[in-house]
DNA sequence: AAGATGCCCAACCGCACCCAG
DNA sequence: ACTGGGTGCGGTTGGGCATCT
C-alpha cells in the first residue's frame, strides 16, 4: 500500500534551481496565478515536482519577500511569537511581513537559539536553563557566554554588548514577563495580556481558533493570516 | 597555501491536515 | 462515515562559503 508519489521522481529535476527554471515558473504564476502545484510543473514546462514548485515561490521567488537581515525588532518579535506558539513557523511567518516560515526556522536555529542560551534561556521553554549542580551550571553559562560572543562580535545591530542589552531588554524572557506560571500540561495555556482578559494571541491578531484553542475570544482582528 | 572545521540557508522528505466525492 | 488526493508544515539534509589551524 503506502501514498502514492507526488510526482513521478524519475523523471523531474533535484536540487539548487536553475535562472531558466525561476524564469519559467515566475512567467506562468504571472499568467496563470497559484493554481494547483501538481499540474503546475507540467504546465509551465517544469520539470520539477509540483511540491518543490511552490517552495521555491513560496520562500524565493514570490515578490513580496523580504530578503536580507532581521532587524531587533523582527528578532524580539520571533522571540515573543516563539515563546507563545512554539514552532509553528508559518503562523510566526505569518506574523511577520515578507518572511517566510522556512526563512524564519534557519534564522531560529543559526541565530535565535544561540542568543537565548547566552541568556542562560531554555529556546524550547524560555525558561532559565537550570541544573543541579552549580558548577556545572557556571561552566555552561561560561561555555554560552564565549560562544555567543564570538558569534555576536559584528553581530548584534545594536553593537551592544550582551549585558548592555540585557539591561536594555531586561524582559527578553518575554514569557516570563508575560505569562502565568506555566501549568504541568504542555498544551499552550490562555496567557493574560492585559487588564482586559484578552488572551495574547487575540491580543496579536489570532482568531480563536488560531495559536491557542483555550481562548474564547471571537475574531478580534479581523486581518488574520491565510 | 591547503586541508579541516563550522556556519548558513535553500531544498527535500515525510507526516498531518483538509476537503471533495 | 469513510477514503484518497492535494496541500501545508516542520524537521532534516547537504552543498557552498567562510574561517580557522
Amino acid at each position: 500500500m503506502g501514498r502514492s508519489p507526488c510526482c513521478e521522481k524519475a523523471h523531474t529535476n533535484k536540487g539548487a534551481w536553475t535562472k531558466e527554471e525561476d524564469d519559467l515558473l515566475i512567467s506562468y504564476i504571472k499568467s496563470h496565478g497559484e493554481g494547483c502545484w501538481r499540474s503546475l510543473p507540467k504546465a509551465a514546462g517544469l520539470l520539477r515536482c509540483g511540491k518543490s514548485c511552490r517552495l521555491r515561490w513560496i520562500n524565493y521567488l514570490r515578490p513580496d519577500v523580504k530578503r536580507g537581515n532581521f532587524t531587533e525588532e523582527e528578532d524580539e518579535l520571533i522571540i515573543k511569537l516563539h515563546s507563545l506558539l512554539g514552532n509553528k513557523w508559518s503562523l510566526i511567518a505569518g506574523r511577520l511581513p515578507g518572511r517566510t516560515d522556512n526563512e524564519i526556522k534557519n534564522y531560529w536555529n543559526t541565530h535565535i537559539k544561540r542568543k537565548l542560551l547566552s541568556h542562560g534561556l531554555d529556546p524550547q521553554t524560555h525558561r532559565p536553563i537550570i541544573t543541579n549542580n552549580h558548577q556545572q551550571q557556571q561552566s555552561l553559562q561560561i561555555a554560552i557566554q564565549k560562544k555567543a560572543d564570538s558569534v555576536e562580535d559584528g553581530h548584534s545591530s545594536s553593537g551592544m554588548s550582551t549585558d548592555e542589552e540585557t539591561m536594555r531588554c531586561p524582559d527578553l524572557n518575554l514569557d516570563l514577563s508575560i505569562s502565568l506560571p506555566r501549568p504541568s500540561s504542555p498544551k499552550m495555556e490562555v496567557i493574560v495580556a492585559s487588564s482586559q482578559n484578552i488572551c495574547l494571541c487575540c491580543n496579536i491578531g489570532f482568531r480563536s481558533s488560531e495559536g491557542c484553542g483555550s481562548c474564547q475570544i471571537k475574531s478580534i482582528n479581523p486581518h488574520v493570516i491565510r
